[in-house]
This record gives structure tokens, C-alpha cells and sequence, in this order.
DNA sequence: CCGGAATGCTTCGAAGTCGAAGCACCAATC
DNA sequence: GATTGGTGCTTCGACTTCGAAGCATTCCGG
């Protein structure tokens, strides 16, 4: 490790022990190399970088069209990212882009009968590598509760941090 | 068309497992978010980036000098991503590089003070914004349940996939 | 000792991500 | 109806990452 906790508290700050750091490497770790074989396997399988599975995936079971904000919340940090894959995605004709009727600022995105054929030819393939790499390793309690704690984790981080759309100059707190 | 996008889930995303699918996107989910936190912080305190404090970390805790191949194993999947990263680091003066003696092919790479300072300088803030989103939300028995799991999760993993060194060629069993 | 294969690292080009700036549209106010 | 500010998306430039190709060195069989 970096640092005994001894080391941390001579900085003036107190120290997280050595056994939640390793704690936290190992996830981040273990998630690293989880999301890179999947990203193996979704090139491999259907030319599809994770990112724009997860548009995919999104907009298939959002059950409608989703605006460009919408659908950036929680895949990408950044708006012009979007457009970038959205671009991508709509000349594979995996996706439609049209402006709304209600505000016409906004674009409406919808998954073509190509790009819903294309998530359900890989989602299996997808769920076979999560599977082999992550839940073989898993009993069904460890399941339970690491499903429970992510879920956890996640909603309190969601509640955080400011997603995809900061406000442009600032936010009084609502 | 996609007029009627209703029908979605009947298009065909089968519902696989959906509690397994639950747990495995709020894990990435969760990473996400946190790693997006934590490389905030990193710029903000210290203008590194995730992978070159995690690079910066591991020479630290060697307690000596590694080859680059050592010190990009886990932290990068191209050797060149490793080089790019050292030659910054390298011209910050964070660290040295410089020919292995026992073997001229290999770089052996040190941390310098300076580097060591850094990291003594932004691990306390690390270690805050991954106390207050991560560690805030576990219980004590979480956390032993989470390190045990993820431990078991990575090393799992590790053994399964080649990691940065892939044979140049092809790899005949054995 | 010599030649071919393997290994360690770097260079190079392609692709993807982000933040800042910019354009078009909506809403509120006068 | 015109002006001002806010919002949605795109464009642009800088940066990072990866994979393939290349160079130098080491290992191994003869």
C-alpha cells in the first residue's frame, strides 16, 4: 500500500485503513478488467464499443424515443461525446435522430428494428462474459448482497455528484 | 417504423436473469461514477490523471524500481499507453527511467521525491472523496463482505485473461 | 560462436472523450 | 412585438488510449 494509516495521519487527515483501500483497488481493478473483456466481446460480436451498447440497451428498454440529454445521463460525462457516438450510430442506421415537435431544440432518438435486432444478438454473448468472469465467482448470497450494496452505493452517488447537465454558469441549490 | 415504440422489450431484448443484470449494471454504474469523482479530485490537487496517480501509487508501494511492463500490468492494456503516460511523467519529474543493467532491453522506472510528495499530497483528498462515496454508505460488515468478494472477483479474472504482455504471435496451448 | 525466435520498449496513425465556444430555439419580461 | 437570459445540441481543438509495426536486445538450439 501507499502509506500505513500511521503515514496518513502524519498529513493531517484521517486515515482510511489499509483494509478499505485494498478494498477499494480491488474493485476498481476487478471492474476494469470486467468492462474490458466486454468490450472484447461486444467488438467482436456486433462492432459495438460499450458505450454504444449502453445507448443501445437504453434505448431499447426505455419503450420510446429518449432526447439526447436523456439519453447521455449515466453513459457519458460530456454532451458532445453523445452526438459524437450518436452520429456513429445513426450511419449504421442502428438509430434515428429527429427535433421534437414539442421544443424543437430538442432531438428525439429512437432504435431502428436494425439496432434492436443488433442488442438482442449480442446481449447473450454479453451476459455469457459477465457471467463466466464475475457471477462464477459469486455465490448466490454473495449475489444478494453485493447486488444490495451497489444499489446502495450507486443511489448515493447519484444524488451526489451533478450528472450530464451542470448548470451552464451555476446552480443555487434548490 | 418507430412510431409505436412501446413494443420495444418485445423486439427483442429477452429478459436474461434480470437479478444478476441488475447487480452487474449498478456495479459498473457505481465504478463509473466514482472513478469520474475521484479523477476530478486528482486533477483539481494534484493535475494528475487516474492512471498516472495509479501508476505513481504502485512505485511508491514497490519500495523499489519496476520495469515498465511490471508497472503497466493492471493500470494500462497497451504498452504504448504506458510509454505515452511515462514520457509525461518522466518530463514532470515525477519519475526516472533508465536502463536495466541486468537486461538492456528493459527501462527500470523510480519514483523521485517529488513524486513521492505528490502522492502523499493528493491521497488524503483520494482518500476523502472515496470515503464520502463509497465507504460512507457501508456498514462494517459490507465492507468485509465487499473486499471479500472483489478480491476473490479480480483474481478470478486475472488468471483468466491475458494481460499486457499477449504473445506477439499467437499463443500455441501451453 | 551464429542465426532465428522471443521479449521490452517506442513510434506512428486511428479512434474516442472531454470542455469550451457557438448556434438555434424557448420562456419571461416589458 | 422586441429584448434578455436559459436550454439543447453541435462543432472544434486538445488530449489520451489502443493496436500494429519497428528497433534493439536476449535466449536457445545447433
Amino acid at each position: 500500500m501507499v502509506g500505513t494509516p500511521a503515514d496518513a495521519d502524519a498529513g493531517g487527515v484521517p486515515a482510511l485503513g489499509p483494509r478499505q483501500l485494498g478494498v477499494y483497488f480491488a474493485l476498481m481493478e476487478a471492474v476494469s478488467l470486467l468492462q474490458h473483456q466486454v468490450e472484447q466481446q461486444l467488438r467482436a460480436e456486433g462492432d459495438l464499443s460499450y458505450v454504444q451498447f449502453q445507448l443501445l440497451a437504453r434505448l431499447a428498454s426505455a419503450g420510446g424515443d429518449l432526447t439526447m440529454t436523456q439519453l447521455a445521463d449515466g453513459v457519458v460525462y460530456s454532451r458532445s461525446g453523445l452526438t459524437y457516438q450518436a452520429g456513429l450510430l445513426e450511419k449504421a442506421e442502428l438509430i434515428t435522430r429527429r427535433p421534437s415537435p414539442d421544443d424543437e431544440r430538442s432531438t428525439l432518438v429512437a432504435i431502428t428494428e436494425a439496432g434492436l435486432a443488433l442488442v438482442g444478438r449480442v446481449l447473450p454473448g454479453h451476459v455469457e462474459v459477465t457471467r463466466g468472469l464475475l457471477f462464477d465467482s459469486l455465490s448466490d448470497d454473495d449475489l444478494d448482497h453485493l447486488g444490495a450494496i451497489m444499489t446502495r452505493v450507486r443511489d448515493h452517488m447519484r444524488a451526489q455528484p451533478p450528472r450530464s447537465a451542470v448548470p451552464r454558469k451555476r446552480k443555487p441549490s434548490g
